[in-house]
DNA sequence: TTGTCGGCCGATCGCCGACAA
DNA sequence: TTGTCGGCGATCGGCCGACAA
């Protein structure tokens, strides 16, 4: 997926290292942390608690199932002096847009925290109005009342029909129909947030970051395996 | 599971070779049919078109995504006339009730090809009288309407609950209440058949035998990858 | 005897404004 | 500005007898 998105969906507390700098690998820590297990590793790597790398490769990638988002980081030993500019070409096919690729063009995006009402009643998502602003089309307000229907593309390019109306008293924004498929299709609970974003071009984008915290369970800094090296 | 239930559901076109016997297997064959490839065999098994093989152990499963009853056979290539009766102990354990296991007693079995009125309308399923008379418990016919809760077990050890009621005019057998949920749960569509099953304890249970045939696609004489040898 | 249909009743879904935080 | 609620109309699931094959 392209890397504005991704860091759109990641959130402002999340980084990705630069690709060509330094840092330092911890192979115990990315063991205890990692999902599943690492593979393909040589036992060269554990027979030292950090590593000095060059970051190869970041490419970026929404999950399947989860539509979370996740990086694959390239990383290379350097033996501090030696064949540092040798660049392979493993990774770099796999996750489109490595950089490079339009990176440089902004994206607008707007993030909202679902509450109970948004994921489980009524099938309606009450629209903060600096969303509506900021990424939606403005609506024809002379008309009675408002609407429009609005096409937004997840990370997978699955199309998504949402009706975006203008009502109540006071006037609100709202998605009514649609929006209860796109929660049961998804399985959003309330605490998870959607991420609505929009390109230059006025096509619009919808991803998710799941609530990961049954009891605020994780702290908010990243769970890094690398650490930046002092230049 | 037990044998006699896997011989209700499987129908009566369908055998299972009898333990002991002698049967011929035809390697290429079973590499034609199979869905997934056979694992573990010796290169030498595929160097001739038929092998002479004795039928080590019979077992009996069901799917437990389709309910469909398959067998497990362990086949032991005789060398004619050397080492016949080396009996390995390996799949015996795996599929209980190999045989022996009250293969005696009986069960009283009915098969339904289900209607599109049993599969999609009204969630109700039509018992034919002959099926009501021979597995479920007879309904009390003094109350108005005639009515029962019937819990039937399926191959699994999962228990569904049925509502049994004899009504309308002519008078005949529906499951209502329940019956939506296990064809929802089972995907059952028309042309799948049931089975209901009662052993002599009046315990009742229900397999299935999906629908093998768009096009009334494979012949019903089954793919046997082995056939017997004459005595 | 039993497959299919239309009727109909109740449950659920989901769109709505009211109201208050 | 927006989260939650009760109302309520439309839709759907599913129980029913009628009727015919």
């Amino acid at each position: 997926i392209p890397a504005k998105f991704w860091r759109a969906c990641a959130g402002i507390s999340a980084k990705a290292p630069v690709v060509n700098s330094r840092v330092y690998y911890f192979p115990q820590g990315h063991i205890d942390q990692a999902a599943s297990q690492p593979r393909n590793l040589s036992p060269l790597v554990y027979s030292r608690p950090v590593i000095p790398c060059r970051v190869a490769a970041v490419n970026y990638f929404a999950d399947p199932n989860t539509d979370e988002v996740f990086l694959k980081i390239l990383l290379l030993p350097v033996t501090d002096g030696s064949a540092q500019d040798f660049l392979p070409p493993a990774v770099a096919a796999e996750g489109n847009s490595g950089n490079g690729n339009g990176d440089d063009e902004e994206v607008a995006s707007y993030a909202k925290i679902l509450t109970r009402s948004d994921a489980n009643n009524g099938g309606g998502f009450s629209v903060p109005r600096s969303c509506a602003d900021l990424v939606f089309p403005p609506l024809n307000f002379e008309e009675d009342p408002p609407v429009q229907n609005l096409r937004i593309t997840d990370l997978h390019g699955a199309v998504w029909e949402f009706r975006h109306i203008y009502r109540g008293t006071p006037r609100r924004h709202l998605f009514t129909s649609g929006w209860s498929k796109f929660v049961n299709s998804k399985k959003i609970i309330s605490g998870d947030t959607v991420v609505f974003m929009k390109d230059s071009d006025g096509r619009m984008f919808v991803g998710l970051r799941r609530n990961m915290s049954l009891d605020d369970d994780i702290a908010d800094g990243g769970l890094d395996w690398f650490a930046a090296m002092d230049e």
